[in-house]
RNA sequence: GGGGGAGUAGCUCAGUUGGGAGAGCGCUGCGUUCGCAACGCAGAGGUCGAGGGUUCAAAUCCCUUCUCCUCCA
């Protein structure tokens, strides 16, 4: 039985002979192109060929490529393994003309691929082709005719379809064109609607029995209106065969879940579960969402996705959880999805080499988002609880659907988890409120994105770019260079000519040494000169594809569209960059040298004044690991390497095992910069030409920026030294301050704060012993009011808490009474009323603050045992306190 | 981008119309014990995420902001 890595390499080898070149699967992240979620057809990376935008590297391609399916109609989520032939990831054969053969070479290799060299049953071959319902387009006789002159296929097997199933077009407008599918009868023990009644097998029917093995697309026409349909110059070939299913027919296997894509994965997880047979028979479904689910996980993972509650990240935790929860149905108590990831990148590494490159990173996000989930099912728990005995207790036999909606939505808890739960109390959910609620979301969420859909778009560059094409640029050997004035814009407007009268101008010079803005590194600036004029450059952007723009103002002279200028880049500050930027590359190595291989890089800056970096690693950073890390950086400065940067293909680059970021598309060149026997990587950037030039690398600062990633900061060449200047004077200052040696500041520093606490404490406690004395004199002679002993002293820089104790401890000793306690601290009068709790019926401790208050400007309340109240008027406080035994005797009275 | 939650001691959390910042576990010391577990006593440890406002008074109310969790796009 042929395997399905056989399967894929003999796909690729048979097109191979037809002198196509293997393309690489593009990422399932295609940059710059924000109308796709995920990779979701092989024709994705080669977009731009088709719309004319870049030239092929080849005429003829031919590729397996790793594609998305979670949203839209087609594939919703929550099917995926439920159905036999649904996936979340799935991989697409294709074999691909740009301009080159068309439908004879096309029908005539996949019959041949089908029959010969797989040697597929012809008889079961079925053959669509396109047949406009509308009569608009014209049919596709071309098509028909080379399956019946050029193949064996049985004439009667061919049928038309019309445009839902015959016509292939990539959105509303642009490259589009009628398709052939072959379509195979697996038999009628196939078919899963043989009890339906009236049930016909037939060609893109309705059931399972006779299945679409291959879809060969002609783009020949380019869409410009509803109507309009225009002849291309060139037409292209774009075939597509899922790989899970022809595996399926070649290994004569039921379903897709049975072949040796994911048995193997289904066969860990009943190992991990250790489950019988027939546990795992019963419980099929989880067994495939999970051996499905992992696929997608991994590959979201090697291409650089991060589990997050925002858009693609989301789904990749959306798929992992899904997973989890299907894991728990059979058993699972805590992460068992990392080690199935293991078995998963093992089977696919001989066809994915950057699935085993990232495997320490995969299984690693895998298992703590794993775990995180475990713990919110844990938290979840008790609130399913509550909410099933606050259910029982109202005597209720339906758990409310908001209340389940709210578990989820809130604390992300699974309603089909609170179902089961409540299951066990006798209870249901009511399922139309709970989905009534998610609606009402999902609408919200729509409509709040709608509003924000109204983007503006910068016409002006992209028309610009359009006119002038790309901009040279030769900054990587040299900072000064003479260029000609392309184009000035000012406002939004293109000028011919600009002065000293204006701000932010934008200058287009050609060719430029000025960097623009790119992978972190921060735009170049400096200054263009005339012989008459002068413009300052205050930063440098790519405003569109290769149109690299200089921002700045003129500061002597007039500057015209069309002059030749030298331009040249601000030296030292492009040096201090060039440090920065290889220091980075150098930490991203030690931070996988010290922490492991699952860093990867989510984000740098590089400026003259720092570095940057955040990657991927999910735990604290010791500071151990912090002092190795900065040394294995300061080793290749000191090693002083020098630094190479090399042009090559992608595809040669990721032979040679260099770290690519995700995005990179189809027939790119890339730059590689890599300093021997540390670190190679894709970079566009500017870099120093030793190491040693980069100086001292010091990390300033290490902290978490999100779950799972964590930031670095630091410093190189004379910022270092700066740094360094910096915080010496600090301490020697701190050092002449103490009046102490450096090496003994930290000592003499512990010293004088325990002096302090204790000088605190004694002037606290002598401060009480104070009050005390003069209350315990006072005590003595309580005044006594309508018979109630009544304590009123005014003490002075107490605070209030210290008031608070001192109202305690007489009210403990006078037993029964009241006491009015005032402080002046800080220009503010702060007053204490306290009454035994015997007396609290008769007294109302915030009265008397109320009542008091006032006189001193201010206003206060509290319990009938304690109020406190405050003022801003210290001066009248002694008027008060006079006035507070006539005020106290009147609530008494009063009360 | 839109909603729902959360942020208080090293950890898990409580804190009821705004009026004494707390519990459990952990930590330190002392005691009981041959020793450990356990128990008893004593103690250390807090910018109540940050900033602003209202108030005599804010962990508590209002506004802004940051971080984390979570659902939807």
């Amino acid at each position: 039985m042929k395997t399905s890595h056989q399967i894929r390499s003999e796909f690729i080898e048979f097109f191979k002979k037809q002198s196509h070149t293997p393309v690489r699967s593009a990422p399932l992240v295609i940059q710059d192109d924000p109308t796709l979620l995920f990779t979701n057809a092989g024709m994705n990376q080669f977009k731009p060929v088709f719309l004319g935008k870049t030239e092929p590297a080849s005429r003829r391609a031919v590729n397996s490529q790793r594609c998305m399916r979670v949203s839209g109609k087609h594939n919703d989520l929550e099917e995926v393994g439920f159905s036999p032939h649904h996936h979340t990831l799935f991989e697409m054969l294709g074999n691909w003309s740009f301009g080159d053969y068309y439908k004879k070479e096309a029908i005539e290799w996949a019959w041949t691929l089908l029959t010969e060299v797989w040697g597929l049953p012809k008889d079961k071959l079925w053959v669509t082709v396109f047949k406009d319902e509308k009569s608009e387009i014209p049919d596709d006789t071309e098509a028909y005719d080379f399956w019946k002159k050029c193949t064996d296929v049985d004439p009667d097997q061919i049928r038309y379809f019309g445009r839902k199933d015959n016509f292939w077009e990539m959105g509303e407008t642009g490259p589009c064109g009628p398709c052939t599918e072959i379509h195979m009868d697996r038999g009628i023990d196939f078919c899963d609607k043989q009890n339906v009644a009236g049930h016909v097998c037939r060609v893109n029917g309705d059931c399972r029995r006779i299945v679409e093995l291959w879809n060969l697309v002609f783009i020949q026409y380019n869409r410009t209106g509803l109507s309009t349909l225009n002849d291309l110059p060139t037409q292209h070939v774009d075939t597509g065969m899922g790989l899970e299913r022809i595996t399926a027919v070649l290994q004569n296997a039921p379903s897709n879940y049975d072949t040796d894509l994911f048995i193997p994965i289904m066969n860990t997880v009943q190992d991990l579960s250790g489950q019988s047979d027939t546990d795992r028979a019963e419980n099929s479904v989880s067994y495939r969402v999970i051996a499905d689910h992992i696929r997608a996980a991994s590959f979201l993972l090697s291409d650089g996705i991060m589990p997050s509650n925002e858009w693609r990240g989301y789904v990749l935790r959306r798929i992992i959880r899904r997973a989890v929860r299907f894991g728990t149905k059979i058993g699972f108590q805590k992460p068992f999805l990392h080690d199935t990831a293991d078995t998963f990148i093992r089977i696919m590494s001989p066809s994915y080499p950057e699935l085993t490159d990232n495997s320490a990173h995969i299984t690693g996000m895998i298992k703590s988002e794993e775990h995180r989930f475990f713990k919110t099912l844990e938290q979840g728990l008790p609130l399913v609880n509550d909410l099933i005995q606050t259910t029982l207790s109202k005597g209720l036999k339906m758990v409310s659907g908001d209340a389940v909606f709210k578990l989820y939505d809130t604390w992300g808890f699974p309603p089909d988890i609170t179902r089961e739960i409540a299951a066990e109390s006798g209870l249901e959910f009511d399922e139309s409120e709970y989905k009534t609620a998610m609606e009402t979301q999902k609408m919200r969420a729509r409509k709040a994105w709608k509003s924000a859909e109204t983007q503006e778009d910068n016409t002006i560059w992209t028309e610009l770019q359009k006119q002038l094409g790309t901009v040279k640029f030769c900054g990587y050997d040299t900072t000064s260079d003479s260029g000609k004035v392309m184009a000035i814009v000012a406002n939004e407007t293109i000028i011919d000519a600009v002065s000293t009268d204006r701000r932010d101008v934008f200058f287009v010079i050609n060719p430029t040494p000025f960097y623009a803005e790119s992978g972190g590194q921060i735009g170049d600036t400096g200054y263009i000169e005339t012989p008459e004029a002068k413009a300052k450059i205050m930063d440098t952007r790519e405003m569109a594809e290769g149109l690299t723009v200089l921002k700045g103002y003129v500061i002597e002279g007039v500057i015209r569209c069309g002059d030749m200028v030298i331009a040249s880049v601000d030296q030292s500050l492009r040096n201090a960059t060039a440090r920065n930027h290889t220091g980075t590359h150098l930490l991203h190595n030690a931070l996988r040298m010290i922490l492991g291989d699952h860093v990867k890089q989510s984000g740098s800056l590089v400026t003259p004044q720092r570095l940057r970096f955040d990657f991927t690693h999910f735990a604290n950073i010791s500071r151990q690991d912090i002092i190795d890390i900065e040394k294995k950086v300061n080793e290749a400065i000191l090693n002083d390497i020098a630094v190479q940067t090399q042009q090559m293909s992608l595809d040669d680059a990721l032979d040679r095992g260099i770290t690519a970021l995700f995005g990179e598309k189809y027939g790119d060149s890339v730059r590689v910069v890599s300093v021997p026997g540390v670190s190679s990587e894709l970079c566009g950037g500017t870099h120093v030409s030793r190491t040693g030039e980069i100086g001292l690398l010091k990390i300033l600062s290490e902290s978490g920026i999100s779950a799972g990633v964590r930031r670095i900061e630091a410093v190189t060449g004379f910022e270092s030294l700066q740094k360094c200047n910096q915080w010496v004077a600090t301490l020697q200052t701190v050092s002449s301050t103490l009046k102490s040696p450096q090496d003994s500041i930290v000592e003499k520093i512990h010293k004088m704060q325990k002096q302090i606490r204790e000088l605190s404490r004694e002037i606290e406690h002598i401060k009480t012993i104070q009050s005390k004395n003069e209350i315990d004199s006072k005590l003595g002679s309580p005044l006594i009011l309508n018979g109630i002993k009544t304590i009123i002293y005014s003490a002075s820089g107490l605070q209030i808490n210290q008031l608070r104790d001192l109202a305690d401890q007489i009210k403990h000793r006078l037993k029964s009474g009241i006491a009015l306690l005032a402080s002046v601290t800080d220009d503010r009068v702060y007053l204490i009323a306290a009454v035994t709790r015997d007396l609290t019926d008769k007294v109302h401790a915030g009265k008397i603050v109320k009542a008091v208050a006032p006189l001193v400007g201010g206003n206060g309340g509290g319990r009938p045992d304690m109020a406190q109240a405050g003022g801003d008027q210290p001066e009248k406080l002694n008027d008060a306190m006079n006035e507070a035994p006539d005020i106290i005797a009147s609530i008494i009275n009063g009360g």
